[in-house]
DNA sequence: GTGAAAGCGCTAACAA
DNA sequence: TTGTTAGCGCTTTCAC
């Protein structure tokens, strides 16, 4: 390559980087010649290791297959794309941390950071913590001031569903909620607990706590609705479970929302298409994916306690009971 | 490190790689006690570059916000995990390949092989063609015999699915394809022209190309809608677009199975839960996964003309007109 | 059974 | 403006 071009390596690395130092135009056209003529593609590992910079973020999810998590690494793909980053995926599929940690390990001295979304273990975060590896959390309330995150106000947002659904004259809200080890479910039953008043029979008696998944939804809907306590409208930890809900819902003959409104969260574009389409509490993905990989970058992540509290939206949609007469498609 | 258990750096390498030289008992206590006092992991950068293999595999997704492709890429995430590869995900949202062309460069210095879900450009290949970086194609229906890949029998497959809506009597059998750029798309419509024998006319009243979307099922349903074809059925061309049609449907007062049934493509978990559960032409996501990671690895595919057929199914549900009286849940 | 040293492909300090 | 060279952290040949 170099000797083609009849110059140093040192000054192909010039030209290819434009800098650090100066090359005269007439080199330039023959180092560039060269590059084209061999088809040469400097080797991104040798020049990771040189640099100490690998250009690769790692994202860690629960489960790319869920359509949150998807476009939350679509929107993360497109900022990271846009400064030439590239992004190692990393699917915890709920296994439990530790089983993880090897790989961590060996994920961690290949990227420059790390971007988890969703719930992570705190001895998987330590993993990254020791090895030095900047990491910001996406959507993980959580109140520990070493701990980067940008998310919504969790709480806020859940009780603005529920508010919702009380503003629409309905009293018994089940709550559909997450998995008790998430501190999502954990604040968006609070928030819904709150809005409602139940005391611990009521509450215990109108809400399920089931898996982020269709079926999760399926399963947990299907369980209030056999425990017969009589409930007007059913708040959902996530749109995904809602999915299962509206299933439950259809199969046991009652209609969404005339016997039953319905408010889901995270505003996923499938929540937009189900039947009928769903009233949900949007997070606003996008932005959460470039405040964070700013903040990844930036390495203001070192400087613990950056916690970016972004809006969440609330959109309107059918199954809370608003008419659909001004309505013209998803 | 080395210096910590007093030993030379090849030493530590033989005690963390098991080999390729023996080691001591005693030796190995101390190398061992050194790592886990120092915490010691290796770099997987240095490693990569010295032996030529990054253990880092390239995902191409269309787009992996769509759950087929989120589905796909959690069934080669989990492949890959438990042979100890990470997953570096490309997403082509749809961009002319041209303009990706520097980034596949970069990866594929990165990579030691390329998985492709879905349509890929010829020049994009070309790119890991000549970079040396194995690759195959998943889900790309293609005669080229210089092409690695592992898919259904997208013919019979889609065959199977417009048979079984004329087995229910249907005759008047809308197409909502997908893009005609892409080939699965065009194998699709093919089937559905041999088994319905629509000559060109009816042919193209009866059919519309539409993105791989919500929207574009939605948008291209009701442009069905519109033209006053009178049909009884619909066969979509992906899940994804099924989920607008549906909603296109439902807005227009239509139900489904009885008024119109419906059946669609790849069996995602989504097809399953909406309203009504579709009838689809299930593909083999973890086999096929499977299938493609080890035929990348084994290098087989590098013996060109490896195309792996792997069994469609199609998956009864209630849009097709089939009772739901003995279903017990999704 | 272990150490010394070369070299993977690159960048950047230093020399010229 | 350009060349020479050290060294990023690892593996492995070769010598002992």
């Amino acid at each position: 390559m170099a000797d083609l071009a009849g110059v140093s390596t040192a000054v192909v690395s010039y030209v290819v980087n434009a800098g650090p130092r100066p090359v005269s135009n007439t080199t330039r056209e023959r180092v560039l010649a060269a590059i084209e003529a061999l088809d040469y593609h400097p080797n991104a590992v040798a020049r990771a290791l040189r640099l100490q910079r690998t250009k690769t973020v790692g994202l860690l999810v629960p489960d790319i297959g869920v359509p949150f998590y998807g476009e939350f690494a679509r929107a993360i793909l497109d900022t990271a794309s846009e400064t030439g980053y590239s992004v190692l995926i990393l699917d915890a599929h709920h296994e439990p941390a530790l089983e993880l940690q090897p790989v961590q390990a060996q994920v961690a001295s290949q990227v420059d950071g790390v971007l988890a979304i969703g719930e992570v273990s705190e001895t998987d975060l330590t993993v990254f913590q020791t090895a030095g590896t900047p990491f910001v959390t996406l959507g993980r309330p959580d109140d520990d001031p070493t701990m980067p995150t940008v998310a919504i106000d969790e709480y806020r947002a859940a009780r603005a569903g529920v508010d919702h659904l009380m503003d629409h004259g309905h009293r018994g809200i089940a709550l559909l909620g997450g998995p008790e080890a998430e501190t999502v479910a954990t604040r968006r039953r609070q928030a819904w607990l709150d809005a409602t008043g139940f005391g611990p029979r009521q509450a215990a008696l109108h809400s399920v706590a089931a898996a982020f998944s269709r079926r999760g939804g399926y399963e947990g809907c299907r369980a209030l609705l056999s425990r017969g306590a009589r409930f007007d409208a059913l708040f959902v930890a996530s749109d995904i479970q809602a999915m299962g809900a509206l299933r439950a819902l259809a199969e046991a003959g009652l209609r969404t929302p005339q016997d039953l409104a319905v408010v889901s969260f995270d505003g996923t574009e499938e929540s937009a298409y189900s039947h009928p389409p769903l009233t949900v509490i949007r997070q606003p993905i996008a932005l959460m994916a470039t405040l964070a990989f700013d903040l990844l970058l930036r390495k203001e992540s070192r400087e613990a306690g950056i916690h970016r509290i972004v809006p969440h939206e609330l959109v309107l949609r059918e199954s809370c009971g608003h008419s659909s007469a001004d309505r013209s498609g998803p």
